[in-house]
Formats: structure tokens, C-alpha cells, sequence
DNA sequence: TTGACAAATTAAACATTGTTCAATATATTT
DNA sequence: AAATATATTGAACAATGTTTAATTTGTCAA
């Protein structure tokens, strides 16, 4: 049956042309960039055609927060061969940090627009395994740092919650702020982040 | 010249009312629920007239915005009056969650919500005072609390602005991802803070 | 190849949105 | 009381997400 799986690939394929337009859109134009028809001006279908693909726009921003933690889990998985339990730990943060402002418009999606998020908490086929495999990552290092002697004795669930807070605090900031940063004295992104990191990593011991 | 304070009074008086009428249907409604005719319909006006206090949408946004960040400062000076740095700066951090998660709507304003941010980066009128003076105040008790032998000789820039990612990471993570929490085994939000105030005092010293 | 069936595509329509504007009503000043 | 300024309204506009009937396209059996 070549026909059948020959239309699975041709609807995925059509589903990644649409994500594809709606995040060239996003980033190119801004969030109010992203309309249906738009989108559909951009690949040259009807904005009906749209809803063959996905159930409604929400969906596409869903799908598109679904891409965003692939690639954030490959670029911590890059960083998990350091053997040394808490610079692997700060690499985590740093890789964090790096991707949710080399990809802020995915990371936006991810993490701050209600659009693809009110999408998690109501309905119960979805589901949050995305993230939850890359903050299992994290707690699982935090675990082996504790192992090593760090965070004395404190709950592994807490200082995870901490660290994640941290780094998603740092890129939300940057994010939603970027433009406003100057009055705040903090010119350099890179340089804040490096400080940023350096007395995290003071701190924690 | 009592007329013309009169209708200054009256003007501010509206622009209260509809700000009220506003927040109302955010926190009863949701986002989507906050439309100029739902607005105008809530103080039983026609929605042209939102326009006579209102340059647009945003302004009201942004005005709601100043509103949280007036709040927000009235409950840090509280907790000012506390002697040992280490602790007024603890319960700084305390009282910014505690505004943060029992004023979520204010603080998606202030913070999270594109719509009013983007006012402050793009129009030079408006500034980023509110924000500042907070802000300057975190400084300050940071500053205190290295000159009280803390944080050893850190950048107070990079100090505070890691404290605020902190605070300000767990009070975003929550109201954005409060109904999807139980995939993280964090069922109680009061708990949560406190375990992670707690471990934030272990690591800042 | 033809006819029947399924799926994809389209354009038009619908309700709702933010915003503008001419007309009207109200209030203030002269 | 007339003239002027201000506030209010409801209709209009363009743009939005979404639905649907009609049409085109593609697939399979006879």
C-alpha cells in the first residue's frame, strides 16, 4: 500500500511547509505577523486549506512548541558528555540560556505565550513529555551533583525548580525586555549572561 | 477655576472605571475575554467612547501595568523595615512571589503579556520608572548586604539581576504552567515556595 | 477507460475584533 | 441666549479565526 504512506508523508510534509511559514512569519513579521491568511498568502494555498492540516491556530503554535523542545533537548543532550557533575550542570545552564536566546521566538512559544500552553492544560491528549524529558535531564544531574556532594542536603525536586527558575528567569527577561534593557545599565546580553553565570556558579556549591 | 479641575477629576474617574472593568474581565474571563465592547458593555457605554481616555488597546494595558508596578512597590516597602540585610532581602523575595502569584493577572500585565510591554520599548514618552524604582530598591538591599560580608565581591548588577530571574522565573513558571504542575510532582504551590526560599537561603550567603 | 467514491481545495460567508468618524447630545463660556 | 467646546453614540471599515457548500483532484474497482 505505497499510496497510503505516500499521503502520511505528503500531510506531514504539508504540515512542516505551514509551521515553516508560520515561524518565518513570526520572526520576520511578529506575533501579529501570523495570521491564517497570511500564512496561506505565504505558501500560496486558501486559508481554508489551512484547517485540513491543523484543528485550529492554537494547534500550529502547539506544533510549533512541540518542535522547539525537540531542539532544545539535542542541544542539551550536546553538553551532557562532560564528566565532571557540576560544570555539566553549569553547561546545562549555559545551553539553556543560549538557546532560548539564539531561538527566542521558540522559546517564546515554549515557554511565555498563553496561545500553545492553554492548549496543554486543557486538553488531556495532550500532554507535557516534551518538556518533561529535558527537566527529568536536568534532575537527574542535579541528583548526581548531590551525589558528588553538592547542595548538602537539600530536595532534589526544590533545587531543580530553583535552577530551572533561574535560567528561565534570565531568558524571559531578556526576551520580553530586550528592547527596555538599557535603563536597566545592562547593555551586553552576552556579558550579562557570563556575569550572570559566574555568580551562579559561585553560588552554587 | 473649579470646572476644569472638576473635569480633570471626572476624566481620571473614567479612565478608573474602565480600567476596573477591564481587569474585572481578565480575571473572570480570561485574555480573550478583555474586548473593547466587552469593556464598553461592562460600564454601559458604546465602545467609541473607551477612545475619548484611551489612545488604543495597549494604553489600557499599559496603564493596568503602571497600576501592578504601584502595587507591587507598596508591598516591598513593607517588608523594608526588616533590619538584617540577609533577611530583608529574603523577605523581599518572599513578598515579590507572594504579589506575583496572588496577583497573577497584574503580573502577566507587568511582565509576561506582550501588549503592554511593547509600549514601553517602542514610545520614547513612555518610560520604565515604575519598573526602575523596584528594581533600585533590590539593588540597594543588595548592596547592603555585601557591605554586611555576603555574596563576597560579585558584581551587584549581576547579583541583583540573578535574585530578580529567580523570583521572577518561579512567578512566571507558575501562572503560565500552574494547571499543567502536576506532571512536575509539584502539587502545592505554598509548599513549592517555601522549599525553594529555603534552598535559596542555603545557597545565598 | 469509465464510473463511483474519497479527499483536498477553494471562495464565499459568518461572527467578532480594534478603530475611525460624522452626527448628535451635553456642557461650558461668552 | 448664542456660540463654542466636549462627550457620546452608532454605524461603518478592514482584518481576524473559522465554517461550509461547491468544486476540483486523486484513487480504486469494474
Amino acid at each position: 500500500m505505497g499510496i497510503q504512506e505516500r499521503k502520511v508523508r505528503e500531510k506531514a510534509e504539508m504540515r512542516k511547509i505551514i509551521l515553516t511559514a508560520a515561524m518565518e512569519l513570526f520572526i520576520n513579521e511578529g506575533y501579529n505577523g501570523v495570521s491564517i491568511r497570511n500564512i496561506a498568502k505565504k505558501i500560496e494555498y486558501s486559508p481554508g486549506s489551512i484547517y485540513t492540516y491543523f484543528e485550529d491556530k492554537d494547534s500550529i503554535f502547539y506544533a510549533l512548541h512541540v518542535e522547539g523542545f525537540d531542539i532544545l533537548y539535542q542541544k542539551q543532550l550536546s553538553s551532557q558528555g562532560i564528566n565532571d557533575p557540576r560544570e555539566r550542570l553549569l553547561a546545562q545552564g549555559r545551553a539553556y540560556i543560549e538557546f532560548a536566546l539564539g531561538n527566542q521566538e521558540y522559546y517564546d512559544i515554549m515557554f511565555i505565550l498563553r496561545e500553545s500552553i492553554e492548549l496543554i492544560c486543557k486538553e488531556e491528549e495532550r500532554d507535557w513529555t516534551h518538556g518533561q524529558r529535558s527537566y527529568d535531564l536536568l534532575k537527574r544531574n542535579v541528583a548526581e551533583c548531590q551525589a558528588a556532594g553538592m547542595f548538602n542536603d537539600q530536595d532534589i525536586e526544590s533545587v531543580a525548580f530553583l535552577l530551572w527558575s533561574v535560567v528561565h528567569g534570565i531568558a524571559s527577561i531578556i526576551i520580553r525586555r530586550g528592547s527596555a534593557m538599557k535603563n536597566l545599565n545592562v547593555s551586553d546580553n552576552q556579558k550579562l549572561i557570563e556575569n550572570t553565570l559566574k555568580v551562579l556558579g559561585e553560588i552554587i556549591k
